[in-house]
DNA sequence: GGGCTTCTGTAAAGCAAATCACATTCACGA
DNA sequence: TCGTGAATGTGATTTGCTTTACAGAAGCCC
């Protein structure tokens, strides 16, 4: 077995398993590494598998046939992805690719399956996974239809701030980098815009930006803005524990699933 | 046990249980009517029930505090709705109200738990049903990501084609009547907006609106506008069989399940 | 049938955001 | 260290869509 699946079992969603099931699983499972940008599938890819990403991070996205392109989430050590596809007749609709360095963990979807059969427990696991996904992206949607740019760009910035945010002498530094062009990407805007509307915000004192670094000064005017309550940020960085820009929902280990629902709400 | 608690049974996602397993999940069934504009559930709300609609036709909408509003779905008898709320704390985040008159089973979500937990085959049921529902809301939100108004229209009209379109001596007769506010709440545009692009598509010679009716005169060139295969119309009416504007999932007498994912993609 | 409401049609004005077209600055490897 | 490509900053222009403001038409309940 190789080092690589050792994460199979220290992944949220299989620790409810009995330890043949799971060795059912490590058996079957197939590790890779990828390098940065490449594709680990494709829409119109056939392989019938479940990933677990296990170092790294990937990036999913929507491109069309006209090069526009939207990404649809991240994905952070621990987590699965590509989970659709279990049961989804029609294949992947979306890219994903590793945004760095990666190394993910293949499940054949025949073998997940199978087990999901003898084991409710990991059934219902799946299913909070697609749900919890689910509602993010209807909370997405609803942002889209209802928000402006400047809004959803704010919304993304509180949501950055409570996933990698660290509390500092004045304000909130958030610990990850993301160009302009991708953080248009998530909000569904043009990178111009989103270079506009960081540079209003910084005028208006609610933040600064110096290349990498993005540093909130006002967290609560900010919230404001959309009309949300602040989040809470932690003393130090919370990257290793909740995980995931847009919390797509597997923390690497809590001992109760419950707190799957925990992380806060889009 | 009232007549309605019938339809538990015959709900597709519901077959496969064993009859003590039925009977436990009938005996905590209440059944209740609603008319026409009542709500079903509200954001915010405590009870923790999943929904059978048995007879009439329920909307899902989501709300702004300034009153705009979008529709995210319908339902149509057969089918399950709130199913979200099952494992997701934080309650609804949108509006369930009964389109026209309707009769609506409801299921303790604790009953309905239960039996997940006993029995795989739910648990699948209900995965499938959410992950369903999923790529359908993922598609959408790349509509509007990447569609102009126009275009996004033109798709619904296709989608309402393949759902409730009939043969026609010259082109496909759709069998539904929705108000251009619905339309518009629909795609994410105003009413105004949709008016004028059906206006437009009739100069254009690509349908026939008169009143309550839709006449799609050439469904091949209207699908070429948006880059898809024209879908296949059936010579009857096919709203018994395959049911819901958005194919929410579940028809109402599949045998076989697999038959979830037949209905065609967006 | 008459009066009410809800739906449809149209058109001008305004606006947010995309597009286009650059200049500038940074990051980083050769 | 320098050079090169990627990322950022900024404006002018265009455009797709909303907003606003009506007027007519259709359903519908009394």
């Amino acid at each position: 077995m190789a080092k690589a699946i050792w994460h199979v079992g220290h992944c949220s969603l299989f620790q409810q398993l009995s330890a043949s099931q799971l060795a059912l699983l490590e058996l079957k499972a197939r590790s890779r590494t990828f390098p940065k940008g490449a594709a680990i599938y494709l829409p119109s890819d056939q392989a019938d598998c479940v990933f677990l990403l296990a170092e790294g991070r990937i990036r999913i996205c929507s491109i069309t046939p006209d090069g526009k392109q939207a990404i649809m989430g991240f994905v952070e050590p621990g987590e699965v992805f590509g989970e659709l596809a279990l049961f989804q007749a029609s294949n992947h609709e979306e890219r994903a690719e590793a945004a760095i360095l990666s190394t993910v963990v293949l499940l054949p979807g025949e073998a997940v399956r199978q087990v999901m059969e003898n084991c409710p427990q990991l059934a219902i696991g799946v299913t909070k996974l697609i749900g919890f996904r689910r509602a993010r992206i209807e909370r997405r949607l609803r942002s889209l239809l209802f928000r402006s740019n400047r809004d959803r760009l704010v919304q993304l910035l509180l949501e950055l701030a409570e996933q990698y945010g660290k509390k500092h002498s004045f304000g909130v530094l958030v610990g990850i980098s993301l160009t302009h062009q991708e953080l248009a990407s998530i909000i569904g805007a043009t990178r111009e815009s989103v270079t506009m509307i960081l540079g209003d915000l910084k005028k208006e004192g609610l933040i600064n930006v110096s290349r990498q670094k993005l540093h909130i000064l006002d967290i609560g005017r900010l919230a404001g803005i959309v009309q949300m309550p602040a989040p809470s940020v932690g003393e130090v960085s919370r990257s290793e524990s909740t995980s995931l820009l847009f919390r797509t929902g597997h923390p690497i280990q809590p001992k109760q699933e419950e707190n799957l629902h925990d992380s806060v709400g889009l």
